[in-house]
DNA sequence: GTGAAAGCGCTAACAG
DNA sequence: CTGTTAGCGCTTTCAC
C-alpha cells in the first residue's frame, strides 16, 4: 500500500501538503492539487484505515453478535444490517455466539478494545436462560453503545428493536378460532427464548379468552427428530384442527405430517408458522406465515446505533416495535 | 478506554515500563510488574487494537465476502470460518456481495485499505457469468492473499477449497441407474454458477455412459413459483422416476409434489438433493441428501489463509477438494 | 501556498 | 532495572 510519505517524496513536497491536497483543502495551489491527485490515482492510493481510526478515535465499524447464523431470520437481519451499515460507510465485524453466554461475553470483550464503535446484537439463549446482563451493562458504561434486536434483555438500558410476538400469535390463534377450530395446538422449539415465551403467551391468551379450549403444547428440542415427534403428537391428540408454529420448521413439517396422515389442509386442519418465503414452499399447500420483516429490523437497529454514535450517546433510549404481518396461503381457510 | 499513558501517570513510571511490564518483559522488576498488573486489571486495561494494528502493520482481521447469506450452505461455511478464525485470534469482517460484481469489487476495494490482512470469498454469480477476475488479481498483487471456496475463479492463482460437485451428481445419478430408474430428471436453480454447471455435467455424464436416457432438465429461476413449475414439469414429462436436485430446495419440493400427485416415494420415484439436515426434514419421506461438509470447507479455507499470511505469501497455491457424502434416507431405494 | 511538528496508543531499540 | 526516543500513517495547528 502506498502512503502519503511515499507520494510526498516522489512529488518533492511535504506530507501535509499531500494530505491537504487530497482532502481538497483550500490552502493548496491548484497546480499542486492536480499533480498530487494524479499521482495518487496512478498508485491507487487509499488512506490507511487503521491510521485514520487511531487518529480519529473511531473505527467506523460495528460489532454484530448473532446467536445462530443458520437461523434464517437472524441471518436475514444480519444481511440487512450489513446493507444499512455499508450505506452509511460502516463495516461490520461479525461474531457468532452460538447461543453461548461465554462466547457472547468473549466477543463483547474482544471487540471492546477499540475494534468497533458500537454493537448490534441479539441475546444468546444461554444468556436469556441464566438472565445475565452484567456484560452488557459493562460494555455500555465503557462508552460503547448497544442496540438489541429480537431477543432483548429488558433490564438493560439501551435501544431495542423488537417484534410484536405476543400480538402475532394472539391474532393468528384468534383467526383460527374464527375458523371454528376447536383443538388448536402450539408447536415450538424455542420455549426458552424471550420471543418463544411471548409467542406462547399470545396463543394461550387467545385460548383463554374463549374459555373452552385448553392449550395443547408440543415443545421440540434440537435433539428430537421433529417428524417423529410431530407425528406421535398428532396420533396421541386426535382431532387437532389447528397448529400455530413458533419456529421456522415445525409449521411445514406439521402440514406434511397431516397430509401424510390423510388429513386435508385446510379442510381438516389449519397451520400457521413463523417461516420465510423459501421455507413456506416446502409444503403443499404452502404454509401461511407470520413475517417478521427482518429487513426492517436490521435497518432500524443499524440506524438507531449510528444515530446514537453520532450523538455521543446522550439521548433517551428507544424501543422500536416492528409489526409482523400474516401472509396467507391455502394452509388456512379463507 | 484506559491507555498506557494513564496507567504510567498514575503509577509514576514511564509508558514503556508499563508496556514492558504488561508484556512480561524480563527487564522489569518483580515489584513493578506486580503494581502495574494490578492497576491494569483494576481498570480493565486492554491494548488498543487499532494502535497495535498500525504499529505491527497487520490487523489480525480477515475479510469474508459471501454472495448470499440466506443460502444455508454459505452461511454454514461463514459460521465455520468465524469459528476457525476466532480460534486463531482473528476477527472477521463480513461483506455480502448479494451476487453482484459491483458490490464484490467495492467490498474488496473498501477493505484493501489496511482493514484486513487477507480475504476468504466465494465468487458472486454475476462475476462468474461475466467471467471477471481483474479485481481478484489486483487485490492479490497488492499483497492481500485470497482464498476462494466453493465458487471459484479457476484462472486466478490463489488457494482454493472446492467440493467434488461433478463426482457427487455423477455418483448420485449412477446410483439411481442402479435402482433401475429409467427417467431421471435434473432440477436446478443454479445453472449459471460454476458449481451448478459441474453438477449438471456429472448428471449428464452418468446418463451418457448408459446411453439410453436423454437428460431431462428443469431450470428454475428465483422469479418462478417452484411448486408450480415442478408440478407442471411432472405432468408434462410423465413417468419421471428419479430426480437429482442441484439446489437446496427443489429436492424437498420434488418429493412433496410427487406425493401430492399420488406417487409413492421411493417405490415410484427416487429423489436426491443438495440440502441440509434441517431442510431434509421438510418432506415425508425425508430427502436423501448430498452433504457438502460446510464446516470442513470453512475451516480449511481459514487455515489456508492464515498459513499463507504467516508465510508472507511465498508458497505454491493449493487447491483442496472436500469430498461430499451421501446421507441416505427413504427417498431412495435401499 | 507550503511545511514543520505534534499527537492518536503502542512497541522496541537504545541509553543510562 | 527504568526511561527516552523514534516511528507506524494520518490530520491539523501553527509558522513561515
Amino acid at each position: 500500500m502506498v502512503t502519503l510519505k511515499q507520494l510526498a517524496k516522489e512529488l518533492n513536497v511535504s506530507i501535509s501538503t499531500v494530505s491537504k491536497a487530497l482532502n481538497n483543502s483550500e490552502e493548496i495551489g491548484e497546480e499542486t492539487v492536480k499533480r498530487v491527485k494524479e499521482l495518487a490515482a496512478l498508485y491507487n492510493y487509499k488512506p490507511n484505515k487503521v491510521a485514520l481510526s487511531l487518529k480519529q478515535n473511531k473505527t467506523k465499524t460495528i460489532g454484530v453478535i448473532i446467536p445462530d447464523i443458520l437461523n434464517h431470520f437472524l441471518s436475514k437481519v444480519l444481511f440487512s444490517i450489513e446493507r444499512e451499515a455499508t450505506k452509511h460507510g460502516y463495516n461490520i465485524i461479525t461474531c457468532i455466539s452460538n447461543e453461548s453466554l461465554e462466547k457472547e461475553k468473549e466477543s463483547l470483550q474482544l471487540l471492546a478494545n477499540g475494534s468497533v464503535d458500537g454493537f448490534i446484537l441479539s441475546v444468546a439463549k444461554e444468556t436469556q436462560v441464566k438472565n445475565e446482563i452484567e456484560h452488557f451493562k459493562n460494555t455500555i458504561s465503557n462508552g460503547l453503545p448497544i442496540v438489541m434486536f429480537d431477543r432483548v434483555a429488558h433490564d438493560v438500558l439501551c435501544d431495542k428493536v423488537i417484534v410484536d410476538d405476543f400480538e402475532a400469535t394472539y391474532h393468528a390463534t384468534k383467526r383460527m378460532i374464527g375458523e371454528k377450530r376447536n383443538k388448536i395446538a402450539f408447536f415450538s422449539d424455542i420455549e426458552d427464548l424471550s420471543v418463544g415465551k411471548l409467542r406462547e403467551r399470545g396463543y394461550k391468551k387467545a385460548l383463554e379468552e374463549i374459555g373452552n379450549q385448553a392449550p395443547l403444547l408440543l415443545h421440540l428440542t434440537n435433539k428430537d427428530d421433529p417428524q417423529k415427534k410431530i407425528k406421535q403428537f398428532f396420533k396421541k391428540n386426535k382431532g387437532i384442527d389447528g397448529v400455530i408454529a413458533a419456529d421456522s420448521s415445525s409449521g411445514v413439517i406439521a402440514i406434511n405430517t397431516a397430509v401424510n396422515l390423510g388429513l386435508k389442509v385446510p379442510k381438516d386442519i389449519s397451520v400457521i408458522g413463523f417461516s420465510s418465503k423459501a421455507v413456506s414452499n416446502h409444503s403443499i399447500p404452502k404454509l401461511t406465515t407470520i413475517r417478521q420483516h427482518a429487513k426492517e429490523i436490521g435497518a432500524s437497529a443499524t440506524q438507531l446505533l449510528i444515530q446514537r454514535m453520532q450523538n455521543n450517546g446522550d439521548e433517551d433510549v428507544k424501543t422500536k416495535i416492528v409489526k409482523t404481518s400474516l401472509v396467507q396461503t391455502k394452509s388456512v381457510k379463507k
